[in-house]
DNA sequence: CTTGACTA
DNA sequence: TAGTCAAGG
């Protein structure tokens, strides 16, 4: 698994040719559109300039999931208050600001019913994750107790609040969705109020985004848990042409072939049917209800409800964002005499980023000045 | 995840 | 300079 990622050989890859011998549809683990799509890896530098909506629940999850300490549980202050999230989006957004990328965040609104499910499926996972993460802290198996750890990630509303608030410190924007922030995310790129949506969710996609950046973040080589070997995790960037390009599908049809495989409103898919068949069927026969085979299982799908959802979704009303400067003030007082970060590491990393904008501007100058 | 100190 | 690894909070 794994070994897709670029680093040597063709600079596009096509994922489905390692398909054969990584991909099993298992359980449902977000819509699985990777097998049908081009993946062009892309260097940060290359969205230089460029406004990226960053699915901010999306993002955050990783950052909680990832960001902890040796045994596995969360990096907090001498509080207890979780710090992890922080930690992640400062560190992230400064990489991003140095690179003289502009995000967005995009914030989840209400959930679709149809959602309720699957949302309630992550949730009984988490329960058992807790169980068997206590489980290993017990016995002494570190490695399990990080592994399950992980898995038992849950963002609380005051996560979403403190994101908020050091965003602003940053001078970064944040819009509210109505409802699902990939839809949102995906519409800001339909409008031209930015140039890709980044999430590692396919999602987007079936919300038309324009263009997807899956693993945007600065770091190159990430080592394997427990193992000694290392896999390249480097941006990469789908783009929403292409993919009807390269599927010969209609937008519509690639929703079709979306909740055939299955969404996270009908997570389960259809039985028997992965993403090569479900390419294949759409393609012969056009459209869901043309498709004999799954006459029976159709009729037990809200169909024509998900497909509303991915093409007609409730997007912001107003998709005017407005950068502002980072205050190094705020940051400084949230991170560091609210959660207790290191004074030192927080101005030294903001000195970092005034050096490159300053860097840049003088830059500028010679051409303009 | 990202940094920063340390090693070859 | 590149690679490794512990620590961050």
């Amino acid at each position: 698994m794994d070994q897709l990622t670029a680093g040597q050989g063709s600079r596009v890859k096509k994922a489905l040719n390692s398909y054969n011998f990584t991909h099993k549809k298992t359980q449902y683990m977000g819509l699985d559109l990777k097998p049908l799509i081009t993946t062009v890896p892309i260097k940060l530098a290359e969205l230089s300039g460029k406004v990226v909506a960053i699915d901010a629940f999306n993002t955050i999850y990783q950052f909680l999931s990832t960001i902890r300490g040796p045994t596995g549980e969360l990096l907090m202050n001498g509080r207890g208050e979780v710090t992890s999230h922080l930690s992640g989006l400062f560190y992230r957004n400064i990489n991003l600001l140095v690179e003289n990328i502009k995000p967005v965040y995009v914030f989840d609104g209400k959930m679709h019913a149809l959602k309720a499910q699957e949302i309630e499926r992550r949730f009984k996972l988490k329960q058992e994750a807790v169980v068997q993460y206590n489980h290993a802290l017990e016995e002494g198996r570190m490695e399990d107790a990080v592994k399950y750890g992980k898995r038992t990630s849950v963002l609380t509303d005051s996560m979403v609040e403190e994101s908020k608030t050091l965003l602003t410190a940053l001078g970064i924007p944040y819009v509210q969705a109505p409802a699902d922030g990939e839809a949102a995310a995906a519409h800001l790129t339909k409008t031209g109020a930015a140039y890709a949506s980044a999430s590692q969710d396919y999602d987007s996609i079936l919300f038309g985004a324009k263009r997807l950046v899956r693993n945007l973040a600065a770091s190159g080589r990430r080592k394997v848990p427990g193992k000694s070997t290392y896999i390249d995790v480097e941006p990469e960037m789908v783009e929403h042409d292409n993919v009807l390009k390269e599927t010969g599908l209609t937008h519509e049809q690639l929703v079709d072939v979306g909740i055939l495989i299955g969404t996270d409103f009908n997570p389960s898919g259809f039985s028997g049917i992965g993403p090569k068949t479900a390419i294949k069927l759409i393609k012969e026969n056009g459209r869901l209800e043309n498709v004999d085979k799954i006459k029976g299982q159709l009729a037990e799908v809200p169909y024509q409800e998900i497909r509303d959802i991915f093409l007609k979704p409730e997007v912001p009303k107003a998709d005017g964002v407005r950068f502002g400067e980072v205050n190094r003030e705020r940051v400084l007082d949230f991170l560091c005499v609210q959660k207790s970060f290191s004074t030192d590491r927080v101005a030294g990393t903001l000195d970092k980023l005034q050096k490159a904008q300053e860097s840049r501007s003088q830059s500028l100058e010679k051409w303009f000045g």
